[in-house]
RNA sequence: GCCGGAGUAGCUCAGCUGGUAGAGCACCUGAUUUGUAAUCAGGCGGCCGUCGGUUCGAGUCCGACCUCCGGCUCCA
C-alpha cells in the first residue's frame, strides 16, 4: 500500500503498516521523535495501522506548541499521575484522566481524603517516574477480557459498558489503564510536568453521583513553555477585574451583602455611560422605558411559574405583621412587564410593543457560585420584553441581533452566539417549535451571524439565542440572551385584539443584550485591562500644576475643560511632578496635562496614556479630545 | 450544595515548632518648589473574619459559622 507525505511524495509500505513503520521508513530520527500521525485533519496514535492512500503528516517533539501534540503529551502525563497515585495510595479507584486546554486532570476515588500537601508527594513520585523513564505499549482486547481485567474498578467497568468501538489498553511500567489513546511512545518528551491543583468533581459530571477527587496538572515539551505558561497566568491575574476594581477604585464587595457590589464614584461613571448608551439607543430603536416594582406577592410568581421553577433563588420579604401575604424581590422583570402589558386593552396595531427597563433584580445564588462581578446576587439587567404577533417574530429577533452586534462592536468585543433549541421537557407542539426555532434561525442567518447550535438547551417555553464572552482566565460567561416565549403571556392571560376582531395571545421576546450590567462591567474591565477608552474613562483629563504658583491656572484650565463636557480634575501639588505623572499613569488616565511656567492657552504640555507627548494650544487640545 | 485552599493595617503581603504584631505602598506632618513613571525625614494606623474550646499564655492548636479564592454542580 501507499501513503502520501506532506510534500506529496508517495511512500510504499507493506499492508497493515503502522504510523511508526512509516516513520521508520522515512528515517530513524523521525521514528524516535514521532508523537502523533495527522491524517486528513484527524489525529491517530503512531502505533495504529495506516490505510492505503492516506495523506499523513507526523507531529514530532518539535511541534511543541501544537495543540494535538500537547494533548498527547498531557494525556500520557495523566497516566503517569495515575501510576504514581496508584502506587502511593493502595485501594484508590481510577475514573478518567483526559487532557484539557492548558493541561490535564485525573479523577480518583481515594479511600481516605487527600489534601493539597499530598500533591508534593505525588509530584515527587512522578518526577521519579520521569527520571526512570516510561514506555507506553498499546493492546486491544475484547470487552469480556476488559471486564475481567478491571473487575475491581467500578468506574472502569462502567466505561467499558458505555465505550464505543474496540477496547484498548495502554501500559507503562507496571501500570495499565483502559484508554482509547493516543499516547507518546515514551516519557522522554515530557520535559516539564507540574501538578497544579486539587478539586472535587462528580463522576460523569452529575451531582447525584459520587464526588471524586480531581488532580489537575500541566505538561510541556520544553520547560521554557511551562515558564511562559505560568507567566501568562500571572499576567492574566494582573487584569482580573477583581484586582483592577480595587486598584482603580471602581467597586468593592463586602461580607455584609455578599454578591452585591458597592459602586464607587469612578465605577459609577462607567456604569452611567453604559446606561446612557442603553437609553439613547433604546430611543433610537423604538423601545419604551418603563419602571415596575421590585416586590410582588406570591401569587404573581405562581402565575409566572417562577415559584415552581426558581424558588430556591428567590429572596422572600416579610412585612411587618399586618398581613400574611408573602412578598418576594423579583429575580427577573418578566412578571412586571406582563402585568403592565395586561393593564389595558391592546390592539394588533400597537404591536410590537417594546418595554425596556434596567432594573435591580435579586437572585439568591447557591453558595460557592459567586464570583466577583461575574456572578452576583444583585443583578441589573438591561432588560426588555417585546410583545409581538407571530408574523413579527423574525423581524424583532433580527432587530435584537442587530442591536447586540452594534453594542459589542462598540467595545471591540466579539461575543459567541449560541442557538438553543427545544428541550425534552417542553410546552407546546413540535409544529410550534418548528416555527419558532425557524424564526430565530432565519434572523441569525439574515444578520450574517455565525452561531453554535446547542440542541435541547432551550427554555421549556421557547428557543433562545445566547451571547457568550470569555473572561481573562478563560472561563465562559453568558452575557446577552434573546428568548422567545409563547407561554408567559398565556399564563398571565394577555391578549390583543387582532384584525379579525378576535383576541390573541401575543408572543413575547425576553431580551437582555449586555446581559447583567454587573457581569458586563466585569468583562469590560478585563477587556480593557482597566485602560478604558476615553469616552468611558472615569477621569478623562488630569491637569498637574508643576508648582503651587501654577495651581490657579491649572484649576482654570480644568474648569474650561469641564465646561466643554469633559471629566477633568486637578489638585494642589503635594508631590513631585514625576510622582504625580506616575500616579496618573497607574490610574490609567487617558490624558495628563503638565502646567508650569512654560504653559499657556497657546501652548499646553499634553501627555497621553502610554507616554506620548505633544504641545498643543487649548483650541488644538479641544479638537484633539473630540477625536478620542 | 460539594472537594481543596485562604481570611493579619486602606492595598499587597511576612509572621517557623504557641510567649503579647511587622514590611513596602497609601495616608498625615515637616523639609524640599519640583518639567513627563517613585525627593528626603518623621508619624498615624490592627478585636490577626466571628463565636466557642484547649492552654499559665492563642494570629499561631481544635470546633462551628461567615466570607473570599481554585475547581465541580447549578445558572429562567
Amino acid at each position: 500500500m501507499k501513503v502520501v507525505l506532506p510534500d506529496n511524495s508517495e511512500l510504499e509500505l507493506p499492508a497493515g503498516a503502522t504510523g511508526l513503520d512509516a516513520a521508520r521508513a522515512i528515517g530513524p530520527k523521525l521514528a524516535e521523535q514521532a508523537v502523533l500521525v495527522r491524517i486528513d485533519g484527524r489525529v491517530q496514535d503512531v502505533r495504529l495501522p495506516l490505510a492505503d492512500g492516506e495523506k499523513i503528516q507526523f507531529l514530532t517533539t518539535r511541534d511543541k506548541l501544537d495543540p494535538d501534540a500537547l494533548s498527547v503529551l498531557r494525556h500520557s502525563s495523566a497516566h503517569l499521575l495515575a501510576e504514581a497515585v496508584t502506587r502511593l495510595y493502595p485501594g484508590v479507584k481510577l475514573a478518567i484522566g483526559p487532557p484539557i486546554e492548558n493541561g490535564f486532570y485525573y479523577d480518583f476515588d481515594f479511600p481516605e481524603p487527600i489534601r493539597e500537601e499530598d500533591l508534593e508527594k505525588i509530584q515527587a513520585e512522578i518526577d521519579r517516574e520521569l527520571a526512570e523513564g516510561r514506555e507506553w505499549s498499546r493492546r486491544e482486547i475484547s470487552r469480556d477480557e476488559a471486564k475481567e481485567l478491571f473487575a475491581p474498578d467500578p468506574y472502569k467497568l462502567e466505561l467499558i459498558d458505555t465505550a464505543e468501538g474496540d477496547i484498548s489498553l495502554y501500559t507503562q511500567g507496571n501500570f495499565t489503564d483502559l484508554c482509547r489513546g493516543p499516547h507518546l511512545q515514551d516519557s522522554k518528551p515530557i520535559k516539564a510536568l507540574k501538578l497544579t491543583g486539587l478539586a472535587g468533581a462528580y463522576w460523569r459530571g452529575d451531582e447525584h453521583n459520587k464526588q471524586l477527587t480531581r488532580i489537575y496538572g500541566t505538561a510541556f515539551f520544553d520547560p521554557k513553555d511551562l515558564d511562559a505558561h505560568l507567566e501568562r497566568l500571572e499576567q492574566a491575574r494582573e487584569r482580573d477585574h477583581r484586582r483592577l476594581g480595587t486598584q482603580l477604585d471602581l467597586f468593592h464587595l463586602e461580607d455584609h451583602s455578599p454578591g452585591s457590589p458597592f459602586w464607587h464614584p469612578k465605577g459609577m461613571v462607567i456604569w452611567n455611560e453604559l446606561e446612557d448608551l442603553r437609553r439613547s439607543e433604546n430611543l433610537r430603536r423604538g423601545y419604551l422605558e418603563v419602571k415596575t416594582p421590585l416586590l410582588y406577592d406570591e401569587q404573581t410568581y405562581e402565575t409566572s411559574g417562577h415559584l415552581q421553577n426558581y424558588e430556591e433563588n428567590i429572596f422572600w420579604v416579610h412585612s411587618h405583621g399586618e398581613s400574611d401575604r408573602r412578598m418576594a424581590l423579583k429575580p427577573m422583570n418578566c412578571p412586571g412587564h406582563m402585568l403592565l402589558f395586561g393593564s389595558r386593552l391592546r390592539s394588533y396595531k400597537d404591536l410590537p410593543i417594546r418595554f425596556a427597563e434596567s432594573s435591580t433584580l435579586h437572585r439568591d445564588e447557591k453558595g460557592g457560585t459567586l464570583h466577583g462581578l461575574l456572578r452576583v446576587k444583585h443583578v441589573t439587567q438591561d432588560d426588555a420584553h417585546i410583545f409581538v404577533t407571530p408574523e413579527q417574530i423574525e423581524d424583532e429577533i433580527f432587530g435584537c441581533l442587530d442591536y447586540a452586534s452594534y453594542l459589542y462592536d462598540l467595545f471591540g468585543m466579539s461575543a459567541r452566539f449560541e442557538l438553543s433549541t427545544r428541550p425534552e421537557k417542553k410546552l407546546g407542539t413540535d409544529e410550534e417549535w418548528d416555527f419558532t426555532e425557524g424564526a430565530l434561525r432565519a434572523a441569525l442567518e439574515r444578520r450574517g451571524i455565525d452561531y453554535d447550535l446547542n440542541e435541547g438547551d432551550g427554555a421549556f417555553y421557547g428557543p433562545k439565542i445566547d451571547l457568550h464572552m470569555t473572561d481573562v482566565l478563560g472561563r465562559s460567561w453568558q452575557m446577552g440572551t434573546i428568548q422567545l416565549d409563547s407561554q408567559m403571556p398565556q399564563r398571565f392571560g394577555l391578549t390583543y385584539q387582532g384584525a379579525d376582531n378576535e383576541e390573541h395571545h401575543p408572543y413575547v421576546v425576553h431580551r437582555a443584550l449586555l446581559g447583567s450590567l454587573e457581569r458586563f462591567m466585569g468583562i469590560l474591565i478585563e477587556h480593557y485591562a482597566g485602560a478604558f477608552p476615553f469616552w468611558l474613562a472615569p477621569v478623562q483629563v488630569r491637569v498637574l500644576p508643576v508648582g503651587e504658583s501654577h495651581f490657579p491656572a491649572a484649576q482654570d484650565l480644568t474648569q474650561r475643560l469641564r465646561e466643554a463636557g469633559y471629566r477633568a480634575e486637578s489638585a494642589e501639588p503635594t508631590e513631585t511632578i514625576g510622582k504625580r505623572i506616575r500616579a496618573a499613569e497607574l490610574e490609567k488616565i487617558p490624558v495628563t496635562i503638565v502646567y508650569g511656567d512654560r504653559e499657556s492657552d497657546e501652548s499646553l504640555a499634553v501627555r497621553e496614556r502610554g507616554g506620548e507627548q505633544s504641545t498643543l494650544s487649548l483650541e488644538d487640545l479641544l479638537a484633539r479630545l473630540a477625536t478620542l
